[in-house]
DNA sequence: ATTATCTATAGATCTATAGATAATGC
DNA sequence: ATTATCTATAGATCTATAGATAATGC
């Protein structure tokens, strides 16, 4: 999922990253499935790969699973960071990527369950959504648009909240995912200190669009 | 942990539940320590039982460790049950059961950690936590206590937080437990519609003294 | 006499590597 | 010539069970 395009890389060293990549997507495919006892032998199967290839990446299966995690958390950091780099206000920013997060579940499940299979990466790790909330709650409470008394705190009810309507929305299919990650928005938005009718606009208002941002990355 | 001590059960039956039983903490302690591809046959030996008896009890380790979350839910939920009977607002129910949870997981890490392992078990299970704060949720909205659209929803960001919470107070062990976690109570119950003012007041009120608790627990 | 547990192990499974092959670089 | 990958497998590890032993019931 990560591929540098430029500096000096030769031929071989794509070659060698795109076996990583296909070991590490295979193994996302497993931990989306759930199933972490998988032999090393099914998963180089699954990637299409040899079984001594695994070695010359990975020590163990733990260090690619990691690895693989590691590699979802950069994934949607990156996207995240593509969206709002547009947007000054903090809360604004905080308020849009939390309505990302929610509509990802049902894009890419994979991903999704990826993350939420881990979640003290997603909760505590200094990569992927959690240091962008930080920072965004932060900000918001330094220029007045939050008011908590713990920022820290703050974080740790959104991110938890941020898993725990992931978890929502894959047990009931049904709902309509939109919807309900908007009012889980407004909800703690309200909770962070923004006036109640601000905050249901906030939460409310257009979003980039992801099919677009989805097919830049395709072409590239 | 769980021992019925009524009934027709013959020395025998006895015998083998403590086998089951010490194979169950055994587990417990594995998934609290996050290892989960462990043999067998060192379960087997933590739980100071033949590796045979395993199979008397369990066709397969997936069934064990699922047993050993089951187990951790009922317990800790038959301690909330014990605790919240007496309370007849389901607003202060529910403000009680959350300070109680932020507050057992630094009383009882090996537990926290079972059930902070299994996010999926903590936010959708039957079992547990969950039906629990579904209930004072919904019953707090129809007395008029909370105001919230949607109780379900509602639900996703208070199990969340409560995950959330666990993960930062094992994070950082040097942060008052109790505070924090009052404090997100507070949060939490301002977000489900209860006036600042009071939210603070309720989110303060004395609490069970859990030695007494215990104390019962361990005669019993 | 019955039931649960224990010890010991055959057979299945998995890991890690050696040696062969294929791709790239020069 | 070098580097990564592939195939095949020895040896390590694990599971599941058979048969022996210990505890309980009657």
């Amino acid at each position: 999922m990560s591929e540098q395009s430029g500096e000096a890389t030769s031929r071989l060293d794509r070659r060698k990253a795109r076996t990583r990549a296909a070991l590490i997507h295979a193994a996302q495919a497993f931990l989306a499935a759930g199933t972490l006892n998988v032999p090393i032998v099914e998963i180089t199967e699954a990637a299409d790969v040899g079984m001594g290839s695994f070695y010359n990446h990975f020590e163990t299966k733990e260090e690619l699973f990691r690895a693989a995690v590691e590699d979802a958390l950069e994934v949607f950091g990156a996207l995240l960071d593509e969206l709002s780099t547009s947007l000054e206000d903090p809360a604004l920013a905080f308020a849009q990527s939390f309505r990302l997060f929610g509509r990802m579940h049902r894009r890419n499940p994979e991903l999704s369950k990826v993350l939420l299979n881990d979640t003290a990466a997603l909760v505590r790790s200094g990569h992927g959504l959690a240091p962008r909330q930080s920072r965004d709650i932060e900000a918001a409470v330094r220029v007045g648009r939050f008011n908590v008394r713990d920022p820290q705190l703050a974080h740790a009810i959104v991110a938890g909240a941020a898993l725990g309507l992931g978890q929502l929305l894959h047990a009931q299919p049904d709902r309509d995912d939109a919807e309900a990650t908007d009012q889980v928005t407004e909800d703690l938005l309200r909770m962070l200190g923004v006036p109640a009718g601000e905050a249901e606009a906030v939460a409310r208002r257009p979003l980039p669009d992801l099919d677009d941002i989805s097919r830049r990355h395709d072409a590239a």
